[in-house]
DNA sequence: CCAGTTACGCTACGACGCGTAGCGAAAGGC
DNA sequence: GCCTTTCGCTACGCGTCGTAGCGTAACTGG
């Protein structure tokens, strides 16, 4: 969904994949060493060894391209089986934590996400490259956890796309928050505490409808 | 605790409280119009009526000048008595959610956390301006539940505190990520469920210890 | 093999915002 | 009245943006 068609115009000469390559992780180098604000894009062209009209002519500007750069690592996500709700919330929580340390992941989140309650195209592109693909965690969470018999099977898809939704904005908004807005720490007593909370409240939810 | 002194530092020409307003509420008026990256020093100060240098004497950048720009857009929250702390939740988190439909607010917030991932003296900042005064909000909310007896009184103040910080972190990410991130309303039925979620998950937290 | 098409590297350019310096004038305190 | 600080104004060097134009390289179809 997040490249359409593989865009071999049938004719000329094709775009070369390593510089695709070569911009992106130059990008992420970038975001390292100098952070959102001073990254240029004459910066980004240097390091990936390329003209910086090659990189107009992939993306028009700064945050798309961004975007795609960072996007890979949210990618890297994944929802290790450690036996039960509580533990699995807790470890995806600590990976996301360990993600939202890079310096190039931190800074270029926030950054892409205020750029885009201005930017239709930006926002769209968040939602598909980094909303929509991560919320494959908390449905699979969801699915282990029915399976282990932790919380009651739903029919209405409605409400199982309502409630897939809150969990993902609570968590990753959480984490997010005491990351970077709060600036403190997420470390294991805090994925603790958080953990025990959203587990609880999601247990003691079916009793009261 | 923002400002810190009437810096009215004995003598000379004292600086000129109305151009400090005019030049918050120009800034407030160009992040409406132009959002974050497009704002200008050079069109702040058009807008207010003063030099440019003006701003330079009061803030080292755009990034300080912002935060107290729209701190005062957050002071504007209360936390009306509901009658119970699933009422008052709610109610909060709709106000929440309004102020972040408000275009200054949305765009500024998410730039000058972004930056201040790499900025000790902003993340400083937006510590003292926007986190810690707005965590009123939670530690008056948790009391009127305790009077109210919805919540059980709580005799270590340094557990007190985590869990003050722990239901901010989570009130607030959640709210900030639904409304920016994933892009969807937060309306009367998301602030519901959330706060349902909320609190059945604390009040069955004191059962397990 | 050759003509057509597209991507590439390179250079140069105008436009614009940043942040600073220097000036004379204004507005307070002692 | 003298001193101190702020004010508006102008001007400046610096850096980045995004684009245009060129000759060359890579790949395709006849």
């Amino acid at each position: 969904m997040v490249t359409v068609m593989p865009q071999h115009t049938r004719t000329g000469r094709p775009r070369s994949v390593a510089a695709d390559a070569a911009i992106l992780q130059a990008t992420r180098a970038a975001l390292v060493e100098l952070g959102w604000s001073k990254l240029t894009m004459g910066d980004v062209a240097a390091r990936a060894g390329v003209a910086k009209t090659t990189l107009y002519r992939r993306w028009t500007n700064k945050n798309e391209m961004v975007v795609d750069a960072v996007a890979v690592l949210f990618d890297e996500l994944e929802l290790p089986d450690r036996g039960s709700l509580l533990a699995d919330v807790e470890g995806v929580v600590l990976q996301f934590a360990a993600l939202l340390n890079r310096p190039e992941a931190k800074t270029a989140l926030m950054a892409v996400v205020a750029e885009s309650t201005r930017d239709d195209a930006l926002r769209e592109r968040v939602r598909s490259a980094l909303v929509d693909r991560q919320k494959r965690l908390v449905v699979t969470g969801r699915e282990r956890a029915q399976a282990r018999g932790e919380l009651p099977y739903e029919d209405d898809p409605c409400e199982t796309s309502r409630t897939t939704d809150l969990i993902f904005d609570v968590v990753a908004g959480a984490v997010v928050h005491r990351a970077l807005v709060s600036a403190e720490p997420v470390d294991e007593e805090w994925a603790r505490r958080f953990t025990r909370l959203l587990v609880s409240g999601l247990g003691s939810l079916q009793d009261s409808p």
